[in-house]
DNA sequence: ACACCAAAAATTGTCGACAAAAAGACTTGT
DNA sequence: ACAAGTCTTTTTGTCGACAATTTTTGGTGT
């Protein structure tokens, strides 16, 4: 399987990688503060390598960053999140599209091979599905779009914040066996090349979890 | 207006704008190796801010790196300009949609105004539209969706790459009267709160752009 | 007590130097 | 002549120190 992974070699991306994951994972709150000097000192590294781990949260925003003044982890909001959503909706939308069109045979037949697994695992009743299944589903719609700025917009940037807010705000949230069926007609579109039906049936499935999630953010919040 | 414009600060700021400005407009050539060393005696500053303005050209998708080779300007190949334009699709067709709903009564009427004042131009026969008309429109429209990640990743990232491609490829391209009556239409569903439409609308419009940079580059290689 | 200004402390921004890795040049052997 | 390996050179990666800016602290006057 051709995996969307960069091995870290230098340094500055072993810190930037763990950085983000343990603002992601939330061992640093978000909303916090970044010192250069504490964070390197935590970490082991020079302020330079911290600097431009920094630097790339910057881009990812996870981060923000104000001159002469310093980064603070992004505040997680409710708006904030629709707001991903709705940049998920129009991307990933746009990936089943595409993949619809690019996608290889054998890469199609992969899919349906993994959509099987899946439905193996929810038969049995594994909570499985939920997380990485999901992710992976996802993954390989928008691997399939062949499109280089649209993988590195979801993998790099948006995955890594929703996955901020679903650990940090406690959605794992169910929705397993609807959203089975709705992968699953989604796969079939890509199989029939239905380009326009793939990219409806996508923003709908990313409509539905996206009204889930607020539906469960407001009925917390009340 | 509230304006999308950070004003540089700090001479890494100064150094990444100037950097990208030249590497758009072809002052320093596409595919390009960029040489830390060599640009912090062009530029006149130490190699930290150039590895940091290097850094942020990498996150916009300008250059290219590899650990421990050095940065490279991206190549410009036809189908990566499509690439861009599929992007734009999906995201500003989002941008409409969201511009529709999020818009307020006076950015609609400034944004009908913009309109009118480009009738006079297009009257008038000045070619002004063609780039900063046509721009401003679009800038507008996204700025309208109040989607923070939709704003930065359009005019962070992508338009700057359009525009190294407009410029370094030559495509001024006219379409300007046909441009006018499409940009009209969005307005106007813009200003009904058509949502589906105004979506509808400006993916039809990039998708025109779009097949007519196409023809034109086809054409010149054939 | 509060507002305002000035000095001190802390933090970020910039720089030059050293370490590590890659690219290039040269030698040697077949 | 060509290939492989080694040494040299060049380039990137990392570090600690200094400069510039912001924040905090402390004092002064009203």
């Amino acid at each position: 399987m051709t995996r969307y992974s960069q091995t870290p070699v230098t340094t500055a991306d072993k810190t930037f990688y763990q950085l983000r994951q343990d603002i992601v994972e939330g061992v640093i709150a978000a909303g916090a503060k970044l010192s250069e000097t504490e964070l390197s000192t935590t970490y082991g590294v020079s302020r330079a390598v911290i600097r431009e781990a920094i630097n790339r949260l910057e881009s990812c925003h996870i981060v923000e960053r104000r001159a002469n003044v310093g980064a603070r982890v992004v505040a997680l909001s409710e708006e904030g999140l629709l707001a991903l959503y709705e940049i998920r909706e129009s991307l990933e939308g746009m990936a089943a599209r595409l993949a619809a069109k690019n996608m290889s045979d054998e890469e199609i037949a992969e899919l349906e091979a993994l959509l099987i697994s899946h439905f193996q695992d929810v038969k049995q009743g594994e909570s499985y599905y939920q997380e990485a299944g999901d992710v992976d589903f996802h993954y390989r719609i928008i691997l399939g779009s062949k499109n280089k700025h649209l993988i590195s917009m979801l993998f790099d940037g948006i995955y890594h914040l929703v996955r901020m807010y679903r650990v940090q705000l406690g959605m794992a949230g169910p929705r397993v066996t609807t959203a089975y069926d709705e992968h699953r007609h989604i796969v079939q579109a890509i199989a029939n090349r239905d380009q326009e039906l793939a990219e409806m049936l996508m923003r709908r499935h990313i409509t539905y979890s996206r009204n889930n999630i607020r539906n469960k953010l407001s009925s917390i919040q009340s």
